[in-house]
DNA sequence: CGGAATCCCCGTGGATACTG
DNA sequence: CAGTATCCACGGGGATTCCG
């Protein structure tokens, strides 16, 4: 890399470029637009849900894939986690108001591949010959 | 029925039930979101580019990936190649119809996570500590 | 120039079993 | 109920090389 590219970089990590290797969003942004983020953020739109409950809703997710996203949208303050003290213990997970500003934006997207489905799939169809 | 099951029906309309794992847009879905997708399709938002420009344009793409997530674009109907037939070769990637509508909601969310930027990483930081 | 092909590694992600 | 832990397979994805 040379010096004109660093320059270029850090410029370009200044104005917020999402094109640029090094912009730290990426990592994020990954786990958000991942095969599982988007339907985790989407199942919450509609309130909270129980980890058990987000589990039955999102068809073939395992229990692991969905912990471990959790997780990560709780690291990004998309979503909070809540625990009732009671037995059982009852956990309850919720977006943010962060998490809220993004559903927004990505259940516009789900909605796009919703109306586009058909095309989308006669496109595909069309390739395999 | 609640607001949340309302809003639940809305969403489960405008998405065609993308939660469930049947769901046939899900693989198109993972393409377009993926890492490298959403920000090949932002990148040809501006216009038609060439092969190289668009690997430069983007920050960390191997070929192998640029070319791969490209084929699959095309196959979904979202891009378009073109080959000039002159020497040397002259590929350039467009977008469909298609894909320009895509392009809407898609550059939506890139461009929420270039608005909430600082958010996202003081949550990161909170949450490392 | 624009890829396709090959090699190889490491992370993702699934299944299962176990804990509090 | 709500996870965590472990094992394991597959494929994503990078580096490199070769072709039209």
């Amino acid at each position: 890399m040379t010096v004109g590219d660093q320059l270029n970089t850090s410029l370009r990590l200044l104005a917020g470029d999402t094109f640029d290797s090094e912009c730290p969003t990426r990592p994020i942004m990954d786990k958000v637009t991942s095969r599982w983020g988007t339907l985790i953020v989407a199942a919450l739109v509609t309130g909270p849900h129980r980890f058990s409950a987000l589990h039955r809703r999102i068809g073939g997710i395992s229990q692991k894939m969905l912990s471990q996203h959790l997780k990560a949208l709780v690291g990004s303050g998309l979503v909070v986690r809540t625990v009732e003290p009671t037995v059982p213990p009852q956990v309850t997970y919720s977006l943010t108001e962060l998490g809220m500003s993004l559903a927004g934006p990505l259940t516009d997207l789900l909605g796009w591949f919703g109306r586009n489905r058909a095309e989308l799939l006669a496109a595909q169809q069309q390739t395999a010959d």
